[in-house]
DNA sequence: TTGACACATTCCGTTATAGGAATATGATTG
DNA sequence: CAATCATATTCCTATAACGGAATGTGTCAA
């Protein structure tokens, strides 16, 4: 069996990191994805490609107007991500003191 | 190109679900890997195969002691995912809103 | 209509995956 | 030493990814 894919969820489409670069663009507002490709300075397929994986999770929505797709990032099906790394929050000081004693050892 | 590899940092490693449950389950103090095991259920060697992917990546580390060896989640290391997440908190509020939007044009 | 434009979708090749089964390694016990 | 226990590491196979290049689809403008 192969990976899961990376439409499967947020967890596996996030994973690419021109993906997440894209979301971060995306987030302030929307934008034509003629405007993704001159700011990442990725090749307009290649944009379009990792749009389709956003989309798939429901990561970003569309807007078509005439020939242009306006993209806007769906900050909600971040959330998910967020929640399972919070739980965690409360072990990153304890998990500081143990790095350090860790560094000394070796 | 293939996809990156679930070794190259803690976004692909992550996003196995069998591999977030083990950090879960190391989280609130180290376990042997037959306790893994028996907890969540999977065969031996893929325990220890999801074991070696976190390993590489720093999400767990290991103490070995006689035949056992005791794993523990290195949170420090989720917290790249944390403060990724973070920067979306402040669109939750406003995306709310289009999701009821989007259901009702539905 | 014919272009030109904005974007989406092929097709291709290389490579790493997760699972299952089997086997290897290393430590402990008798 | 031999047997057993706890883990780790093969091998194997099917599948899907990403990048690049090319092509497709739909819209607007002259």
């Amino acid at each position: 069996m192969p990976r899961a894919a990376t439409t499967s969820d947020a967890f596996n489409a996030v994973a690419e990191p021109r993906r997440r670069d894209i979301l971060d663009y995306l987030a302030p507002h929307e934008r034509a994805v003629n405007d993704i490709v001159l700011a990442l300075g990725l090749p307009q397929p290649s944009v379009s490609k990792h749009l389709r994986v956003l989309r798939d999770v429901g990561l970003v929505d569309v807007r078509r107007h005439g020939r242009q797709s306006f993209y806007r990032t769906n900050a909600d099906q971040i959330r998910p991500l967020h929640d399972w790394t919070s739980r965690f929050e409360r072990y990153w000081r304890g998990q500081l003191a143990r790095v350090k004693t860790r560094a000394e050892r070796n």
